[in-house]
DNA sequence: AATGAATGAGAATTCATTCAT
DNA sequence: AATGAATGAATTCTCATTCAT
């Protein structure tokens, strides 16, 4: 049961578009969203009528990129929940999507875009309802407060990567802000 | 005593240039960093090349925005330093800045970039040393836990802010979350 | 006895091309000769390579589409020569011709460009001895005056059929034009 | 009293604006409407940002064209009333736009197509008042028949002179084809 | 033979920056 | 000092044509 294509590709056609989809993932982390698209042709080894032919815009292009990341991250929870301890699952995930998110300031800055310009609601949503089962499930186990809301808990999410992201916070800086934040989520 | 520009401008120069930056906040609020030089001419009601006798590059008047908004914040803290019990001026501001920062999408944006493209050190270094009189001034009167340092404040005000404006929170969403980040803060 | 083409098909391969003509007159009637040899493939079910497998050149497509409805017209003309009073058979062919042009806005703007940028003489030639039978005929019969040339004739149809193809005139225009030119080439 | 321009130019940008229309004016004759807005640009001699700084689209310049040689041409219509004959004037206008459309490529193509994709009505409005003047003062001087309507005359206009233009009628094939249009205007 | 992916040379348009007026 | 026209490199996107599958 395919979910995501409808047309099977051919293998070549397969190849290139994930040498496209990884090379615009790096571009636009490096050069931000404004980078050309000439350029990920280049990174990516084909000619750039071949990006425009998987995508016939550059709109296309990002949001690919950013079902793309966000399928990740959905998935990262799933694991988290079968591997972790209920009560620690949010924080673990909180604190592994901040560690990452310098290797993909894509996703976090298409996040923190995606009511305005580029539209991947069901993405968006799905990731929002994935990290909902962390917080109840947390708030169960006790580690979190009964009175914190899943939208601030995704508005902390975002800003925080966000942060992290743009600014290129050390490990160290990453850890003592995420502390502040476990502390405002923590029962008491 | 002038600090920052050397030569004292004709009347006229001095109302130009004053036109243009506000003209350029407002167009790089509404439209990103990406926004055209032209629709600030435009905007401040002068012509191109106006513009750019006052700032050489784009970069320039980006910059020169930029330091304009941190000193105005600057002035917010002591503002508030004066103005209210030690132990809430923190939070004040803290709050403040969140809900202006809608209206503010540049100097948070720019805040957030400061490392990285354009470089605006002292400005951001002042600012930052005001928060931390803030900050001090909080953790004498007991609001705020000793073990949290100047960084992570700014990280998270950062963070917060950017994720406000990138994100259009409503007011009730800037609140609980905002509600969060400051039990994290607070001692015990 | 096939006269113009010098391999038989095998019976896809003439499917194909048949297919492939018919899109192409839809196409280029709707969209003008700038229109995609992509979507004429589709338009025709077929992918792009087996169009250029073929037609080599879009310009050898378009000649081919020309000589197939100049054929068409030069069969009609023997239709009417056979079918009609010989007096009338111009009138009636240059009255068809016009009804008819709007849905063949490619054989006009064709046949308007038939000395500059294609190249189809003969498809040309044959027509112009066709209609020069049904001159010669309606001359004999008194319909026409002696002193009226095959050229000017010619000329006349072309220029009212691409006006009425590209203007897009009503039937009653038409006639009333066409009224006209028969008014310019009856006798007296 | 200026007719169609809001602000007047400064004297260089007059120039250019002028050399563009010139230089698109000879370009779209040549190579149809489909020829590049960069080779205005060369031939004009101005850098391609000067073309699109006076005419934003392409669409603009070859409306800009068209108006232009429509009121060229209402001009003509106008020097011909006073010049000649009211009787012969709807004749020599006709045979001189024929005359001249070689060089007019662009006006005729526009003229036919000026329904379709190009806006601009009030010049080929204008120009079919001042051809209706030509035509009543025609008939009144008994040169055409009462019974013929200005919209078949403006027809057989646009799809002769079309004719001459693509086809490239020689000199003596225009007389001999405009004596028939003649002949089937003129009474009896 | 057919398929359809890849190529890459344009084409239109935008915009920071320069410079004549 | 201000004006705004000119420049031209860069960018997105299209399309005829080629070629591996």
């Amino acid at each position: 049961m395919p979910i995501d294509d409808a047309k099977p590709l051919r293998a070549d056609a397969a190849r290139n578009r994930a040498r496209i989809m990884a090379a615009a993932e790096q571009v636009f982390s490096e050069r931000g969203p404004a980078a050309s698209t000439e350029e990920v042709a280049n990174r990516a080894g084909v000619a750039i009528g071949t990006v425009f032919r998987h995508f016939p815009t550059k709109a296309d292009l990002l949001r690919a990129i950013m079902k793309d990341l966000l399928a990740r991250l959905v998935s990262d929870v799933d694991d988290l929940r079968r591997g972790s301890e209920p009560g620690d699952a949010l924080f673990a995930f909180f604190t592994n999507l901040v560690a990452h998110s310098a290797r993909q300031k894509t996703v976090i800055d298409l996040l923190a875009a995606a009511g305005s310009e580029l539209n991947v609601p069901d993405a968006v949503g799905t990731l929002e309802r994935s990290v909902g089962g962390l917080l109840r499930a947390a708030q169960q186990a006790g580690t979190v407060r009964r009175d914190v809301g899943l939208a601030e808990v995704m508005a902390l999410l975002v800003a925080v990567c966000q942060g992290a992201v743009q600014a290129g916070w050390p490990a160290d800086l990453q850890t003592r802000t995420l502390a502040v934040v476990f502390a405002g989520l923590a029962p008491r």
